[in-house]
DNA sequence: TCCGTTACGTCAGTTTCGTTGACATATTAA
DNA sequence: TTAATATGTCAACGAAACTGACGTAACGGA
């Protein structure tokens, strides 16, 4: 390791920072993003793992088990036991697919659309909050960034307009 | 809900479709960006949890327990746990502080070094990646937009020029 | 029609990592 | 001297992931 002088002469030290800020930028942010729902979840006694069914199933009506699956990347047991309360309880529903008879299609109840909103608004004013301040550039500059992090088939969800989530592997 | 032609008419519901693209973009970053360094913990026995204590621990080098302990908001029976893997095993040294004898700085070892430049240097390198295709204007854009989303304490790490990590609480 | 594959589910056991609550010890500071 | 602080530890618990194995129904090609 050099001198202390290397701090202010060495861009390499500069930007050494600059990826550490980075990674620090990525844990705080998602720390405080999730924290803002994990309350309200608590008062359900369901934890983080429901947020993202519910979320993702609100975001592709009639998604399958396995295109889930392939967005949260967990193991089907794993998936199974949230989804399963969550059906129980009445916030999901499961409908046969009609081409494919082997298919579960997942939607939200109205009881899960009002939870669904009820989570996320918070998580929504918390970012729009932050776009506002920030600005139309700096949203800009941020999507770019956060996309280059992304593997390629999540980056494929983003880079269509039509809405994200389900975007089956076309091998 | 109004009909479909909304979604071209409507400001809102971009606005709507863009913060919920924000959500997912943490989702997905997040996620990917946690995978690079579980695989190379596996190896170790170690999990999350300690790549963060080993992360901040090098970012601050002869921090406190209860310093630690502010940044990750974890209980700290939660930490002794992984905090004593990692000390037994030799990854970290706790020294007794010199002004107040209840202290325990804790630094890296040499091996400690070693395994924390092995698990960051993969994100480090998605993170590079990321800048270099945005560009410098987007990577300040991207900060910014983070920097809005933390809490004011958290916040508070990022404003200094001196490295971030331990700001006591200055009640 | 038969048969391999796919979609989904479930039983059983394990691990990581967080929690609460209670208590102990050494040290500092009023 | 005594209260508060910094740290650690025992015990029990819970959420959320994992592996491995097995079962059932439906699809689809030979």
């Amino acid at each position: 390791m050099a001198d202390i002088s290397t701090r202010k002469v060495n861009p390499l030290f500069l930007r050494e920072e600059e990826l550490r800020q980075g990674i620090e930028l990525l844990f705080y942010a998602y720390r405080d993003f999730t924290a803002v729902a994990d309350q309200i979840l608590a008062q359900y006694n369901f934890g983080r793992a429901h947020h993202r069914v519910i979320y993702f199933v609100s975001r592709n009506p009639g998604i399958t088990v396995s295109d889930l699956l392939s967005i949260l990347k967990i193991t089907k047991q794993s998936l199974s036991r949230v989804l399963g309360q969550l059906v129980r309880e009445g916030f999901i529903d499961q409908k046969t697919g009609v081409q494919d008879r082997r298919q579960r299609l997942l939607t939200l109840t109205d009881k899960g659309e009002a939870l669904e909103r009820e989570l996320t608004e918070n998580q929504r004013s918390l970012i729009a909050g932050a776009y506002r301040e920030a600005g139309a550039e700096a949203v800009e500059g941020f999507r770019k960034v956060m996309l280059g992090m992304l593997e390629e088939p999540d980056r494929a969800r983003f880079t269509d307009d039509s809405p994200p989530g389900v975007r089956r592997h076309v091998s």
